[in-house]
DNA sequence: AGCCTAACCAATTCTTGATTGGTTCCGCAA
DNA sequence: TTGCGGAACCAATCAAGAATTGGTTAGGCT
């Protein structure tokens, strides 16, 4: 009678016994036979049931492991890439950046702005659109350093990679260098001007204003194209 | 002479000559210096130029390739979870997630409605924490989906999956189950009838309250377990 | 029919050696 | 003294093969 759930109570007063934490993993099933005296197919058949109990979770090549299977992490940018377009990135881009702003201008240190003024003054020196698109990218980015969240620089670092991956074929034809009055210097300024006064609202809204400006280029681009 | 600019102009013109695509690899330096007949120490500093300039990158182990350095794909969850705090992560929930249940009340269709109702009532049946937990990750993620936008999805699930590397070891001692007049039953009330109303602002404001309730309990836990 | 054992399969991890950019040191020559 | 060339060494990375592990199947035994 007992002989039936044998192998399910064995196991269980051996997890009970040593309380292990969640995500440990115990000993591969052909070690764990010997240690309680069981054949591997009754050993299976307890695992089972506690795996379909959410107690436990096995995995091909990994082992057998305490607690709940962990989520299916989804953050492969290429994948993501491969699933969105570009306008979707840009209303990423517009929710989150001034969200960010808001977070740096709180949290921004003396060197942090000494190098978004390094940042601001490399773009406008830039000779080609190459080079200012790198400071660009670097000046946006060291706003989300300035935020001090590493979560948040995260974020940041993985919807920059997948707008990167996203406009992968893009060509940027002309050759001339980045104008004098490119909008962007203007609303950089701006922006930094905000972060550096500590104006949250205000660096906020630089960045929306500065984003949407982008966006709108984008689409006058794409119409041309047309 | 030629002699000091020689290796650069020589390795400049072996690139112009293949006109190779960007994110290619080039020979190893070792080989490069006998293709070239140039010595490594000059290479090198022929390479240092150029990388400087944005015209490739290199890095131990791997090579040398052409364009611009890839952004380190931040993706790696249990990278950064390694790296962060509850403390980060919540602030960054408060930042990101008011904005997605924004975008959610502008573009959630009836089946989204339908199935955040779903998931408020399941969550009032839970019988244990780990059911109520299960509803109220599958409804907040809901919201996420409500918003119609791969990107911001996917970056909610990267948070998601941090929250869930950071708190690991967490243990929910009450084995009770959550009480009929839990806070975040009339939070997330609120914060469907916002999204169903297309109202934006209340939404956001709706998810802001529900989660600074959450942030604040947090704090009340720790400052009870010490 | 049910069980144990053994063998095999595929996914994963571990191990080992080779590759590669970065650095240091010594000798030599201008 | 200064600078260049060559060689050796270092640490990060990659690549290929061996070993591990959960999942499955087949045969023999009670």
């Amino acid at each position: 009678m007992d002989q039936g759930q044998g192998a399910l109570t064995q196991l269980r007063a051996y997890l009970a016994q040593r309380d292990l934490p969640a995500n440990t993993r115990l000993p591969p099933e052909r070690e764990l036979c010997d240690i309680l005296g069981v054949s591997r197919g009754e050993l299976r058949k307890a695992l089972a049931v506690m795996e379909s109990n959410g107690e436990l979770w096995r995995h091909v090549g990994k082992g057998t492991f305490i607690g709940t299977r962990p989520a299916k992490e989804y953050s492969d940018v290429a994948g993501i890439a491969a699933l969105t377009s570009p306008r979707e990135v840009m209303q990423a881009r517009l929710l989150i950046e001034p969200q960010i702003a808001r977070e740096a201008a709180l949290n921004a240190t003396a060197g942090d702005i000494a190098e978004l003024r390094q940042c601001m003054q490399a773009s406008r020196q830039a000779q080609t659109w190459r080079q200012y698109e790198n400071c660009d990218n670097r000046l946006h980015r060291t706003v989300a350093e300035a935020a001090h969240n590493t979560v948040l620089l995260a974020l940041f670092d993985t919807l920059n990679a997948v707008r990167r991956a996203v406009v992968w074929g893009r060509l940027r034809d002309k050759v001339d260098r980045p104008p004098k009055d490119h909008h962007s210097f203007k609303e950089h300024e701006l922006l930094v001007k905000a972060i550096e006064e500590r104006d949250m609202d205000g660096a906020s809204q630089a960045m929306l204003r500065h984003l949407s400006q982008v966006q709108a280029n984008l689409l006058a681009a794409r119409q041309a194209a047309e």
